[in-house]
DNA sequence: ATTAGCACTACCCCTTACTGAGTGCTAATA
DNA sequence: TATTAGCACTCAGTAAGGGGTAGTGCTAAT
């Protein structure tokens, strides 16, 4: 059936793909009012709470239109409308960007930063912890990835005859410790001078480059065994090779299970699962970290099957320096919106805020 | 009422709280049904079921006796028996300790230790993901208690003018890092030096001796501010203070919630608080370090109230001179003992086992 | 001491009927 | 031509009634 839509004003019907403006206003308003509600808006309902007066008559047609262009669905003949996808794209790209943010959020999402000379872990766990809690829904952080951050200090403690502890200090501030076994046991005094060649050669370098250029020092100089060079590059090899897959921390997955939205047994366990693996959600964390501000993934955008009921929205966080990670809330399409996306972008901030003071740059 | 009692096998009516062997057998083999089936059982299934042949009347009788005794409950007139607190602990006192095991389950344990040269937090995280797979139920493990491990090796390295990067590595294996932060910038080689007199001074004295030894020097001492000895005392004071308030490791909370136990929201929400602030749930873990083998706290048992709706068990996990934590499982008041107990047995053996490996001892 | 028999209870599931919120369509109206 | 009123229709949800089932307690017989 060919739409004879919405037209924007003009007589006539108009093949036109774009909602004129009292469809887009009716539209707004079955959102907010969904979003509040959880419940199938009908044509009466809303045009008591709409601001304008419209029968509800004139409003059913609007409706069928918004409904043939993909905004709205049924479930059953007699049912009110619900958003689709498409709908909340709609709204989300006509919202302000960033929408405001009462005071009170922004104190309490400011206490993240609060104590001084937390590890950055410790940030990250309180930050995600504390967007759970205020958005109750489940919340993502994905830890400074190792590969893009840089080399602030290396040192290497030999613990036992086997035992060699490494200890990687980024200069995002993050602390990574490793334990390499070796057969051949050298003594502290070699280790030092080791590291301290690693820590000349490599300060600053991201450990993306120092795997590389060891890499090529392994080719360049395949003869050389037994000197001290030769040694830190074997060593330098092992210690950097942990490659720590990047790691992710999750809050507030019960939320989730609390949540009206998933009831459904079935959607909530693939979901769980998703979160059990982890992988395909850092996935996600790792691209939206390509582009500045505020991501927003609703339903079907997911590529991700578990997350085409939900909604995501992220934000990166940084230092000076890079982009360091990000953070993100797992919560149903029907979310609202506006709070959600202000959250997420506010504690964004601050999270880069708190940890450019950690850096040592 | 006065209870006119199941005797055991003499004549006439005895106040006596010792259960005869007949209803033992049917109180039993109730536990079992609904451990199996989670729906009240009724004489005349049970008469089927029980191994001996026994009339649903006489069941009845027993029952009801068994009911007055406080090991049954009625949910309504005209429902089946459920099992009580009280018969949860009779049964599970009734078992072997510890319950057998089927080697499928301990081969899958096993794998726990598989990998080598990891650290202690990986495999405790291993370990509690592999038990809550395998109970269903959700599982905590503490990890080894600072203030009872022993140094092995402290190193200080200076990170940057006013931070000082303390790196701890206990006997049991465990690395602890922490930044302190200094007005007066010391240099490296200062730094070895007070690192080496740390480790002469302590290594393998526990935390807890450490702290109070520190403590005893500075009040000898108070009068020498500007020697190593003082320095080191002064640094050693903030490295040794990182109480860290002993972490817990959590893994298959979604599991309690997919359990029809717990479909009722309000115990679960409550659940999921105790589990959130953690505190209440590590000190009932570090309780049940002091004794030797299994734990069962069985629901009304905990003195935790958002517990009381489940049963927990617990086995303390060490190394060849410590105990240091323990592991344990936390799931409906009806679940199969037997399974479980042997698998958190197992599972802490295997834990020392692996852990005990690992340690410097 | 045990059991058979009986009256009774309460949940569960099915059907039926009713209500209420919603729809689409058409004809009247501004 | 755009909007609205009116009407017939749909369907989820709730309540009420009825049969079936699994259970109980009590009493009398074995």
């Amino acid at each position: 059936m060919i739409k004879k839509v919405i037209d924007n004003g003009k007589k006539g019907v108009r093949y036109n793909l774009v909602l004129n403006e009292r469809a887009q206003l009716v539209l707004h308003s079955i959102i907010e009012n969904y979003i509040q509600s959880s419940e199938p808006i009908g044509s009466r309902t809303l045009s008591k709470t709409i601001g304008i007066t419209l029968s509800p008559a004139t409003i059913r047609n609007i409706m069928s239109d918004l409904a043939e262009l993909g905004y709205l669905i049924q479930n059953h003949t007699s049912a009110g409308r619900v958003p689709t996808d498409k709908a909340y794209r709609f709204y989300v790209n006509s919202l302000e960007s960033p929408p405001s943010i009462s005071q009170q959020i922004k104190e309490k999402i400011s206490q993240v930063s609060n104590e001084q000379g937390s590890q950055v872990e410790a940030i990250l766990a309180e930050a995600v912890r504390m967007l759970a809690e205020l958005t109750k829904f489940a919340c993502v952080v994905s830890t400074p990835k190792a590969s893009v951050s840089r080399l602030q200090r290396i040192e290497l403690i030999k613990i036992s005859e086997d035992r060699i502890l490494v200890i990687l200090v980024t200069k995002a501030g993050v602390v990574r410790d490793k334990i390499i076994f070796t057969k051949d046991s050298q003594s502290q005094e070699f280790l030092n001078s080791v590291a301290e060649f690693l820590n000349d050669k490599f300060k600053d370098h991201s450990m993306q480059e120092i795997r590389e250029e060891i890499h090529q020092s392994m080719v360049d100089d395949r003869n050389r065994y037994h000197d001290l060079l030769a040694h830190a590059i074997r060593l330098g090899k092992k210690a950097f090779e942990l490659n720590q897959p990047g790691e992710m921390l999750i809050d507030g997955q019960m939320n989730l299970l609390l949540d009206s939205h998933f009831h459904e047994q079935s959607s909530l366990r693939s979901l769980i699962d998703a979160f059990d693996q982890k992988s395909a959600i850092m996935k996600i964390l790792d691209d939206s970290m390509k582009h500045k501000g505020v991501h927003i993934f609703i339903g079907i955008e997911n590529d991700l099957i578990q997350l085409q009921d939900c909604s995501l929205i992220t934000a990166s966080y940084r230092n000076n320096q890079n982009v360091l990670g990000s953070i993100g809330v797992v919560g149903p399409t029907s979310m609202d919106y506006k709070r959600i996306i202000s959250m997420v972008d506010y504690t964004a901030k601050i999270l880069s805020k708190t940890i450019t003071e950690q850096s040592y740059d």
